[in-house]
DNA sequence: CGCAAATTGTGATAAAAATCACATAATAAC
DNA sequence: GTTATTATGTGATTTTTATCACAATTTGCG
């Protein structure tokens, strides 16, 4: 009892309850999430009732103390440490990109076959692949993103496995071949992009 | 009858058999499909049957018939063109990301308040927002990308809907208030990173 | 040509997810 | 302190989605 769906919108009434936060609110109740992220109040009370977080009847749920319980269950409750495999246009965009800086996920490294790319100053470390293995362990590192080309995805994809990775968020364009022991969650722009192309085309409006 | 993920699956297998085409493959069949990308091969089947797109009994489907029919679908049997607001890290990463060249998304312009990002040459266009209006106009286009950053997001939104945008692909983490005139998909990358954390950290394989 | 093997297409069935609806509890008002 | 009001929490129900299973059809082979 646990999909992905599901944990999706975990982390959108996180980000919602963060931002009422952030207005001084102290209290939140399962409609103001819904209305927040699109979903029925109920579904915003099921959701959490799954997972064990409860507030008060009539009187909702305490902001401080239900953000508390979001970050326990998604695991952001301690620091999460990325490197980044493949410094393209998107690996450098998320590299540099800022909006994590808050959260409890840090890119520590980006490793890439391009010696051009490299970079030892420490605000954007970039490396070369042989160095991923050792890099890994040292720094307990247990999450990658992948973005390199398809060509290149699922041999990058062994070199992950190897060192220990033992999750992958993968923009290849490709279903990568893996055991359970590593998880792969998939995330392809293009997809993304046709998507939307479809639902404007026929006119007809997906629920989010 | 048409729900995000069955369309999402749809791209998933138009890229398969895109992939099997660029092997040679003549034609194809619903449990290659099914291989390729994760499901069930009476799923492919089911998802076929639902838009309509016919095989031959023991011949499976021939692939150039197959793409034809899914990219209609799709909508991607014309070119789809596309601006983006908001040239931060993200914004000039998609601009210059060569994945979609060859297939039928175009991203002609980006748009930004800061003069310092302007640049009129023809490869990367970045214009003033005040262009924005004009240059959706001449040129058409009814598909847009948000980059912008959280604070700024419902603004930008309103000046896409005022221009004639119908849907808005939108990275900006916010849940951004709009009718039913403009389709709005959201793709917030924190909440990808958080879906993945959670199920490493539990050791659950989500079913993709 | 006729039989065997393989694959689709889909109605029936099962599983999963979302919604409903209401008893229960907390709060506020007087 | 009693009553009225407002939210939660969750079992029951409905809706949606996926799987099963098999008849129908095509292909290949002797």
């Amino acid at each position: 009892m646990s999909n992905r769906t599901r944990i999706l919108r975990l982390s959108r009434y996180k980000n919602a309850a963060l931002r009422l936060k952030s207005l001084n609110f102290l209290k939140v109740f399962s409609d103001n999430l819904a209305d927040a992220t699109g979903v029925t109040a109920s579904q915003v009370r099921k959701d959490f009732s799954i997972f064990g977080i409860e507030g008060n009847r009539r009187g909702g749920y305490q902001i401080d103390e239900l953000l508390t319980q979001l970050n326990k269950v998604l695991g952001k409750d301690k620091l999460q440490k990325f490197i980044i495999v493949g410094i393209g246009n998107l690996g450098r965009a998320l590299i540099n990109y800022q909006g994590f800086v808050k959260s409890e996920i840090k890119i520590l490294a980006g490793f890439d076959i391009d010696p051009a790319k490299f970079n030892r100053k420490a605000d954007a470390l970039i490396l070369p692949m042989e160095e991923l293995p050792g890099f890994v362990k040292t720094n307990e590192v247990e999450l990658a993103i992948l973005t390199v080309p398809e060509f290149a995805a699922q041999e990058a994809f062994e070199k992950l496995r190897n060192a220990g990775i033992k999750g992958i968020l993968n923009f290849a364009p490709i279903r990568l071949k893996s055991d359970d022991k590593v998880i792969v969650h998939n995330l392809n722009l293009e997809t993304e992009f046709e998507n939307l192309i479809y639902f404007v085309n026929t006119h007809t409006v997906p629920q989010d």
